[in-house]
DNA sequence: TTGAAAGCGCTACCAA
DNA sequence: TTGGTAGCGCTTTCAA
């Protein structure tokens, strides 16, 4: 079995040095076309891949991003956001050549080492930062330790990486409008935790826009469990003045209501309406079929990746807003039954 | 700011060369205590961690495991097996110091440029086969690129790697006991992909225990999806002998029968029965909560990460047997209520 | 048991 | 525009 072609042999089968190949590789300018030619031909008949261990060595880079997720098997099980966010981060790593390095951690101490053993051993070139905390120590730890990072959300302090962000003011909107205008009143809002970035502002978008449409509101809080969502719709329905119709923070949590609804009786979405806000497919699978907003996880898994590169590769990028979450209606949201 | 320490510093602080220290590193024979000691301590001293780049570039070894999962993000997003399995092979990567590389691919060509590349870049040194097909072009594959493996049960042809099995006989066997003490008699099996190994095993195992027990079975055949589960209910409880209890071959597709039945109106557990085959978390979520099989899945990924290990670091490994799937009761089985 | 030196396959720098 | 050479930080000979 022969060995792997290495630049050495590009380079000796090209006639040049294998300075020039590199500088050709890596479409740097000062190669004249015919070496470039002759130096593309020579390693195409080889067969050539560049050893990325080499380069890993010789450049300080790992050509690799890291995901480091902290969160209990259960919750992450349930979790409709990842898979696809995965695949959109997927497509554009690969079109770079880079990969992504997965870990799933269960708790916080864990999860800083994670971060520290990443950085020092230089597994990746930068974080995606999911599931952000309004105020989250992962920024000060990774810039603190020289690494970089990109945001899904923007967080409430100051921050050196760049964010990529989605409006929900206008999603919410259309979904409370859509409940006002099906005749509903009384709107829960389930929220998840509160310390987290997106559980917060779905809440206020939910409080602006229920004020302006004269929709009355109760708030049920949890930490985007379908177990605490459970508990929350028991509560919500055991109230003498039970809303009509009930908002999640997450679909997981939504489910969950259902599934409640359904173990007390309820007629749905007759006596109870119930939407979403994560757009999972999954939402199509349950009875009834599931309003939510279509967060688009692909989009998110693109536009964060491509941040990313741009902020290990130019050394800097932009903030990207990416275009606002749109109501999806399905069938667990319709007019309330009039009640005696 | 500093620069980090490396191999050099820690052999000059000892007062030793750098081989030696490689070799302490490394805990291999030939370093004299006193050396050992030394050299530990002035590793500590510096804080030195060992460069992964330098050492894949020298071992050409890469450190990381890789997964490829190729499936569409909608199958994928329900998929209750995936989130705790990388879980559980990240806990024993860790504390090897090397990483899980992922990849989500949406098709099978992209699927095999993945395993290509990450051969050939050498960005990982073994790969984690799950979603195994009965007869797996990827063994061929990754064998034939010089690759190695592990598979999450055994394929149908020879393999050249180990392979983990679960045993879901005696499962299937509790389940379908469990049905036929209820008084179940006519039990329906809404199998997998048949070209999925642990999908013919389940449908071999039901379709063999039933008979055992008398049981009428009705096979329906879908790809795993909840959308085609979602038809496949339809189908059965549009028969005129409609079965009193589904057993589906993956919790997703369970789920989407619940909300086919909630569909139709019928009282659930007492009109039909169903039970799942993955022991999902999300099981305890629904209405009402699912019977199942308790899969484990951080186990099977401590046992496959542990066994492509050994298979890396040693060049072999032997197959390992997890402990047969444990039959989960929970409220969605009952006894089928009489009909006139 | 230890040290010196070569090599892994790239990139970068400095002359030419 | 090119070639030569010196790293990057390890592991692995081969002598001593």
């Amino acid at each position: 079995m022969m060995r792997k072609p290495t630049i050495d042999d590009v380079a000796r089968e090209a006639g040049v040095s294998k300075g020039l190949v590199s500088l050709a590789l890596n479409g740097r300018p000062g190669v004249s076309a015919a070496a470039r030619e002759r130096i593309d031909a020579a390693a195409a008949e080889l067969g050539w891949r560049p050893s990325t261990n080499a380069r890993s060595l010789a450049m300080k880079r790992a050509y690799s991003l890291g995901l480091v997720v902290r969160r209990d098997p259960s919750t992450f099980e349930a979790d409709p956001f990842f898979a696809a966010y995965v695949a959109g981060v997927e497509s554009v790593l690969a079109a770079h050549g880079q990969v992504l390095v997965l870990s799933v951690v269960p708790d916080h101490e864990t999860e800083t080492q994670t971060y520290r053993r990443l950085i020092a051993d230089q597994r990746v070139d930068g974080f995606l930062l999911t599931d952000l905390l309004e105020s989250d120590p992962r920024i000060e730890l990774i810039a603190g330790l020289g690494g970089r990072a990109v945001t899904l959300g923007r967080p409430q302090g100051e921050s050196p990486f760049p964010a990529v962000t989605r409006d929900y003011a206008s999603g919410i909107e259309s979904l409370l409008t859509h409940l006002a205008e099906l005749g509903h009143r009384r709107v829960a809002h389930v929220a998840g935790d509160e310390n987290m970035q997106h559980a917060r502002t779905r809440l206020e978008r939910h409080r602006e826009v229920a004020d302006r449409l004269g929709l009355e509101t109760v708030v049920e809080h949890t930490d985007f469990s379908p177990e605490q969502g459970m508990d929350a719709t028991r509560r919500l329905l055991a109230r003498p003045d039970r809303p009509t119709a009930i908002v999640y923070a997450n679909d997981p949590m939504a489910f969950a209501g259902i599934a409640v609804a359904h173990e007390l009786g309820l007629d749905l979405p007759g006596e109870l309406s119930i939407a979403g806000m994560d757009g999972s497919d999954m939402g199509r699978f349950v009875y009834p079929t599931l309003t939510t907003l279509d967060n688009d996880p692909a989009g998110w898994g693109r536009a964060s990746t491509q941040a990313l590169l741009d902020l290990v590769e130019r050394g800097q990028a932009a903030d990207v807003p990416l275009p606002p979450a749109a109501l999806i209606v399905r069938a667990s949201t319709t007019a309330p039954t009039a009640t005696a």
